[in-house]
DNA sequence: CGCTCATATTAGGCTACACTAATGTCTCCA
DNA sequence: TGGAGACATTAGTGTAGCCTAATATGAGCG
């Protein structure tokens, strides 16, 4: 009556979806995702997610310790990868062949990562020569769900002197995208590190390929992930 | 507290956005869309019509005449029409730009419509060249919600000797559509008819341009939508 | 060591939307 | 004109997800 052995998975809600995106967020670094922290991410009550917590647990989603938190199986992780690839490919798709810019894409690549289909991901992904990275550096995840794990250092860190390539903005705010587009500070860009303020004070970068300045503030810093050029 | 004098409309859900898409359909020629056609079409149960047909006419989607059925009011002839500008728009856009066969992107688009921002719709309309008709030749809607009525005739009903332009194809069955590509009968094409078969027998016709025969069944005849050319 | 406070969970409720079973209404034909 | 049968609606349930209010837990500090 039922499928024959091959076990079909019964397709996850949007709800579903979203909160194990949350959650691989959360635990990448290895950790527990909490309850609260789940919460504040997808702005949702504290009781909506320990409901939810259950029946994702239920499903063999996650790992629920009580009163700890949280972490994927590896099931929940190759789901929460796949609506990762699917965000990141649209994101990239959208930029490239819609005349998006990087700093729209996120609102309306995330309400399509949950429609589109797996084969239109790909075609997408073929159309594009299959893209490693998203048009913010991060990596996209690989149809059969690895993906990259590269050390990278906050910019707010680098030592005066250092040579970076800039290879990742961790932000999604369009007017931050907008203001480090402007500084031409987008990914794949070399820069050398002239100069840090103390007090948590202001970088200051020369951009290596035009010569110029940009003095960066720490909480742009912060989000601006870069990779060390050899000394 | 709330919004100023501009109503802001509280965005559909799926679901009303289905059930508009059918009884727009299924009261286009001008009648009213009952319970059973309804449910026939989404392939639901008729209570579950019957309920949101109490919640559409309670939003003023539609006008409901209990025991006969409903009629789309303008605000819910709109919203089924922005839905169709969005089906069509997307299947010519997938067909188009990323590899779809016209056979094969029915389904595609019937989850992205849901899905995709004005914004997004607009953009590959543009892309496109603000086409007015989708792969299947159905006219696409424009963005302020008109749409092309044509009156057309089914090849089914076409008369021996006539010259007729193939307008549209209205299946959305892969294996026919397959078919009918395999046949050379897509919408564009000149055709003259040249035989019918007594009692609901097959129609033959020649492909102007070709010069080749086709004999078309009256089932698959009846869903070939003509115009008639200048006698 | 125990208490306080942050955090998590449970309890109880609401909405949207589906279902089946029971009931109402209309139409057409004998 | 009075059913019979087709069709529509109402009644009553269920599930997914959300919410607020109430309660439980555990970790750090006095």
């Amino acid at each position: 009556m039922t499928l024959p052995a091959s076990v079909q998975e019964p397709a996850l809600t949007r709800s579903v979806e979203d909160y194990l995106k949350a959650i691989y967020r959360l635990s990448s670094q290895g950790g527990f995702a909490t309850t609260s922290d789940i919460a504040g991410l997808l702005t949702l009550s504290a009781p909506s997610v320990s409901g939810m917590v259950k029946r994702l647990s239920e499903m063999g989603l996650i790992e629920h310790v009580p009163y700890r938190g949280v972490q994927l199986t590896s099931q929940g992780r190759r789901a929460a990868l796949r609506m990762i690839r699917r965000h990141r490919v649209l994101e990239l798709y959208l930029t490239r062949n819609l005349g998006y810019d990087w700093d729209n894409v996120h609102n309306e690549a995330e309400r399509l990562e949950h429609a589109v289909s797996d084969d239109l991901i790909e075609r997408m992904a073929a159309t594009l020569g299959d893209p490693r990275y998203d048009p913010h550096g991060d990596p996209i995840p690989t149809a059969t769900g690895d993906i990259e794990e590269t050390e990278l250092a906050s910019l707010a860190d680098a030592e005066v002197g250092a040579e970076l390539e800039l290879r990742q903005v961790g932000t999604q705010e369009p007017a931050r995208l907008r203001y480090f587009a402007e500084q031409g500070l987008v990914p794949g860009v070399r820069v050398t590190v002239t100069d840090r303020q103390p007090f948590n004070g202001p970088t200051t970068v020369y951009l290596n390929a035009s010569g110029t300045a940009r003095i960066v503030g720490r909480e742009l810093a912060q989000v601006l992930w870069c990779r060390e050029l050899s000394p």
